[in-house]
RNA sequence: ACGCUAAUAGUCUAGUGGCAGGACUUCGCCCUUCCAAGGCGGGAACCCGGGUUCAAAUCCCGGUUAGCGUACCA
């Protein structure tokens, strides 16, 4: 744990600096709904792109669509989560504590009571004097908690509806269409971005746990006899990714294992290349946006923590001041998904595959937006002994890429920089211009929102058109003439050479 | 969800049953030729709703939000 609340300074500076606050602070809040501000927006629609880029776009067979977030009661019947999401829980009425009913008469009487109705589980607890297993005290009656939202459809409220509490099911009950559009031909993927919500009897942690939580999410549907003919395995086989197996779990584990995709299938750690295929890309993604790989790694959840269809679930794990947190899960969702939906709907989802017909595997990568947000806002943090507090994001995330400060707002200086500024903009920099105060104070600025690069205009600037890079995470500076500002910025995003290598490059050159 | 604790400007904080103060931030002007520190001036707050009282930001009750603990988180 972080002796100092890494977490509050994060909020902080979140809420003063745009990046997140509360939902409706101003009367009261709602806990677990929050808000992005002028920078978490785009840091989010950074992160947003960044997964689109490598999961979607550069992919053969992935397509996204974009469904709705209020779904009939129908899907959700089908889909197992009007069960599953609807808990019976007691109450202790002397020291308050909370147990799922089922949960508590299967481990008094050893009979299943799962999906009983709830007369029926008060029945059972009373006919087996089940007391509190913590104070021995009575249990009060049972009571529904829905994780679902719920509301009502139409203006006479025909049907119930639910606020969607994952992304996947637009995609399972658009399987027909989407078979269709893809060919019928399997593999294919099909990826959504969005908003899911669950009412959560108590949210916490930040963007940790909302009620209202973004996904980027893809079904990956293939057959389950070709589940090792990834069409792609050949680009992520040699790619290092971190497992902690079930094995090293039981053990105590202190480090994860680190080997290839390609091993870790071999091995059987991972049950096969579609699954192996996304830890591969998730690892990625993660370098990239400035986590280190010793931070995160994948763990097999036990069998006790994963939903009943699963055949494998894989949660990437950060270590963060608040402990192990899960920001992505992966999952193999078998045929559970189409199975449900094809019987309750009464359609045939099946497939032809080498003139069988199948209902395809899928593979369920889901990356929580909100999460990550956090766990890069969390790794990048950085602070001195003086207090002063900064954000070393990678270019790749940086909500503003560059900032442009004239070194006076005088003689000429304000409007000239402005002009940069504007160029920038033009030129597709997120760019941001600053005039008021000191120079030195608006450096500060811009670091502890975490701008890379400034750009400053001063009075040689004037006589000779040229400016001043100056690298956030060195301080280090360097004059070049104003028409090669754009290729250079652009070289340092790219961030392939680090400042020092570039400043050496523009001076020989 | 329950229990404990807390809530005063954007942030940190002082404070008392009787006019709500400071620091930093922010804004304007001046100064200033490169890393938050100069000068002058301005703006900005007692979480919400009831109650007790002549008088409540202060005491009481309820709620909200946050932290912690327990529980929950397919």
């Amino acid at each position: 744990m972080a002796e100092d609340r890494l977490m509050d300074k994060i909020i902080d500076v979140c809420k003063r600096r745009g990046f997140v606050n509360p939902t409706a602070e101003i009367y009261g809040g709602a806990g677990g709904f929050f808000d992005y501000g002028p920078l978490g927006t785009l840091m989010r629609q950074k992160i947003i792109e960044l997964w689109r880029q490598s999961f979607v776009l550069d992919e053969d067979k992935v397509f996204e669509i974009s469904g709705s977030t209020l779904l009939p009661e129908s899907v959700f019947q089908a889909s197992g989560h009007l069960e599953s999401f609807d808990d019976p829980l007691v109450q202790c009425a002397k020291c308050n504590s909370m147990y799922r009913a089922d949960d508590i008469i299967k481990r008094n009487t050893g009979e299943s009571a799962e999906g009983l109705p709830i007369a029926e589980l008060d029945k059972k607890i009373k006919e087996n004097e089940i007391k509190c297993p913590n104070c021995k005290g009575e249990l009060g009656n049972t009571r529904q908690f829905n994780l679902m939202f719920k509301t009502e459809i139409g203006s006479t409220g025909g049907i119930n509806g639910y606020l969607r509490p994952e992304t996947a099911q637009n995609i399972f009950i658009n399987f027909k269409r989407l078979a269709g559009f893809m060919r019928n031909k399997l593999p294919f993927g099909i990826a959504q971005f969005g908003s899911s919500f669950r009412n959560e009897i108590s949210p916490r942690s930040f963007l940790i746990r909302g009620r209202e939580f973004e996904q980027m999410e893809i079904e990956m549907f293939y057959d389950p006899e070709k589940e090792n003919e990834h069409p792609r395995w050949e680009e992520v086989a040699d790619i290092d990714i971190n497992i902690v197996t079930r094995d090293m779990q039981e053990k105590g584990w202190k480090k994860p294992l680190t080997m290839t995709a390609e091993e870790a299938v071999n091995k059987k750690h991972v049950p096969n290349q579609y699954l192996a295929y996304y830890l591969a890309l998730e690892t990625e993604m993660l370098l990239v946006l400035g986590i280190k790989a010793e931070d995160f790694w994948f763990r097999h959840m036990q069998d006790h923590e994963a939903p009943h269809y699963s055949a494998g679930n894989y949660d990437l794990e950060v270590n963060l001041s608040i402990g192990h947190m899960e920001i992505v899960g992966n999952a193999l969702r078998t045929d559970y998904d189409l199975r449900k939906h094809a019987k309750a709907s009464k359609s045939n989802y099946e497939i032809v595959v080498d003139e069988k017909k199948i209902l395809p595997h899928v593979c369920e990568p889901s990356l929580g937006v909100g999460r990550i947000l956090y766990t890069v806002l969390e790794k990048c943090y950085r602070e001195d002994d003086r207090g002063w507090t900064w954000f070393q994001f990678p270019p790749t995330v940086a909500p503003l890429e560059v900032a442009v400060f004239p070194l006076m707002k005088k003689d000429g200086l304000a409007e000239f920089a402005h002009d940069v500024h504007t160029e920038l903009k033009e030129a597709g920099y997120l760019s941001f211009y600053d005039e008021s105060g000191k120079i030195g104070k608006r450096y500060a600025r811009a670091d502890e929102v975490g701008i890379p690069f400034c750009v400053t205009i001063d009075y040689d600037s004037l006589k000779e058109y040229s400016v001043t890079i100056r690298d956030r995470d060195t301080m280090d500076q360097i004059k070049l003439p104003l028409e090669d500002l754009e290729v250079a910025l652009g070289e340092l995003m790219e961030g392939d050479s680090d400042f020092q290598e570039f400043i050496d490059f523009a001076n020989e050159k």
